[in-house]
RNA sequence: GGUCCUUUGGCCGAGUGGCUAGGCAAAGCUCUGCAAAAGCUUCUACAGCGGUUCGAAUCCGCUAGGGACCUCCA
């Protein structure tokens, strides 16, 4: 079965084929480190982090380039261009490096929290001045870029001419290029259009290195546009991001990348929507933001307790990628519910015993019903990543497997075969391509012991009609978190 | 203002021409000392109007609402 990923430069699914066979260079914008992680950064992060999960799953090594934007990205409107972390670091009284720090590590343990496997390269902006003077170079000498002041501009215009700018976020460069609003600081520009390669740093900046256009510090896109080159190559296979990013800075880095490299640099475009609010974008421009760390706690107005981070990666990939996705406090207590759900029966599914003798069930109807439903696993993951179907029909298992443990469908009724490649099925969707995990370390022995120890307790008491000795263990046990379950088959179990 | 997208049952959310997505909530039942959990059952919607079609939530047009981008933004 071959994967399909919906391109947004051809706005249609293409068969994925990689550049170089088995391989796959993947391109994701990262955080920039001035501020908090909110949910609307989660989305992009874990879509991608289960793409690239799945394109492992699919047999390729994927080199996976994450950066940190812990430079550039300036203010501009109405003022003096300023260096967005330099900023931030005066208010808070830090060395820019120091606030970096803080949220490069603060990022990082949120998305461990989200179980996001490390992207193979994590490139900073800072660490990368050379290659993006070396870019800028470059593209003055193909005669795309020009320099006024101290800084460097490209040439938007003059590449328009030869090439499709604007075809990635569906924009008309003439509507671009006939800008009615008023922007200071971009009369040195040739063109409105026009966006900054590099820029002349006022003295105060703290931010700022030495370059053959005098001190400063580099443009908005082309971070990105020299670390993908350097690590991924000229060309390569994804560049994912949030739709946001398409204009300008995607756009932007197609232009850069293009004249550089004489070549376009990207494959294949993806872009995840965004987490709204109130039917509103969640973004720092509205205020109306929820930072993981106030999800994590359940420190916020809107929120009524707080999420785990399982219970938000489980909400997010209950709706597509490409689909905006409305936020709602309500909307996050029924994704917790159905992911307990969904986790319970999986470890039921986990202890379920197989008797190797079943070689043919003895419910065909069933047995076809739950390889078709695990077949399907594959071929909607295949359809641009349908997570939601997946997880439909791991709803329509879970009764299934409950069902075995229950004895409401007899052990026989499919075979061994199929019974392995539920659980396998299961364990590869769910925890391999998904990243889902328990919450809970319920694999402390000792704990194990002291467990079994009040279920022996609460049974001798209902063994003896003790009812108030047996409700008393289970209530006070739920008190602090521990809910414990009487089987069908007389036995007790318990779950945090 | 320009470009583009979107509107699904109480809520969230799949779905692109014909066949009950799924989850949460709610109600009933089974099981149970009671409860919880689990299982079973019920709840059949597609903004409005018009068109295309044997047939439309799905295609087209208009109207209304919402949103994104155009400026840092995931």
């Amino acid at each position: 079965m071959s994967l399909k990923v919906y391109n947004s430069y051809s706005r249609q699914k293409e068969d994925f084929k990689s550049i170089t066979p088995g391989h796959v260079g993947m391109y994701v914008c990262g955080p920039t480190v001035s501020g908090e992680s909110h949910l609307g950064h989660a989305r992009p992060y874990i879509t991608f982090d289960v793409l690239f999960r799945y394109l492992t799953y699919k047999g390729y090594k994927v080199r996976y380039v994450r950066n940190i934007t812990d430079a550039g990205h300036f203010e501009e409107e109405g003022r003096e261009a300023e260096d967005k972390v330099g900023k931030k670091a005066l208010l808070e009284k830090l060395e820019p490096m120091e606030l970096v720090q803080k949220y490069t590590n603060l990022f990082h343990w949120a998305f461990n929290q989200f179980n996001c496997l490390e992207p193979s390269i994590e490139p900073t902006a800072t660490g990368h001045i050379v290659e993006q003077i070396d870019m800028i170079k470059k593209i003055i000498a193909e005669g795309y870029a020009y320099e006024i002041n101290g800084s460097v501009y490209f040439d938007v215009k003059k590449y328009a001419a030869g090439h499709d700018y604007g075809k990635l976020s569906g924009r008309i460069i003439d509507d671009l290029l006939s800008t009615t609003r008023e922007l200071d600081g971009q009369e040195e520009k040739r063109d409105t259009a026009d966006f900054a390669l590099w820029k002349s740093a006022a003295p105060e900046h703290i931010m700022r290195w030495s370059s053959p256009w005098g001190d400063g510090f580099p443009g908005w896109h082309i971070e990105c546009s020299a670390m993908a080159t350097k690590y991924l190559g000229a060309e390569f296979d994804i560049h994912g991001g949030g739709m946001d990013l398409q204009f300008p800075h995607h756009e932007s880095e197609i232009a850069q990348s293009t004249i550089c490299n004489h070549t376009a640099p990207v494959k294949y475009w993806m872009h995840n929507n965004m987490i709204t609010i109130n039917g509103k974008k969640m973004g720092k421009s509205y205020n109306n933001v929820i930072k993981l760390t106030e999800l994590f706690s359940g420190d916020h107005p809107l929120l009524s307790q707080a999420f785990s981070p399982m219970t938000i990666r489980f909400f997010i990939l209950q709706s597509h990628y490409r689909h905006p996705l409305d936020f709602s406090n309500e909307a996050l207590v029924a994704s917790e519910k159905a992911f307990k759900r969904l986790w319970e029966a999986y470890e039921v599914l986990r202890i379920l015993p197989v008797n190797e003798a079943v070689i043919d069930g003895t419910n065909p109807l069933l047995e076809s019903k739950v390889l078709n439903w695990l077949g399907e696993f594959e071929e909607f993951m295949d359809d641009d990543l349908s997570t939601p179907k997946v997880i439909a029909n791991m709803f329509e298992l879970a009764p299934i497997i409950n069902s075995f443990k229950d004895g409401l469908v007899a052990a026989d009724a499919i075979a061994a075969s199929t019974l392995l490649l539920l659980k396998e099925k299961f364990r590869i969707f769910l925890e391999d391509i998904f990243g889902l995990r328990s919450e809970h370390s319920t694999n402390n022995e000792m704990l194990k012991g002291v467990m079994q120890l009040l279920i022996d307790m609460r049974r001798e008491a209902r063994n003896k009609k003790d009812f108030a000795t047996s409700d008393k263990i289970r209530n006070q046990l739920n008190d602090i978190g521990i809910l414990l379950k009487d089987e069908k088959d007389g036995g007790m179990s318990w779950t945090i």
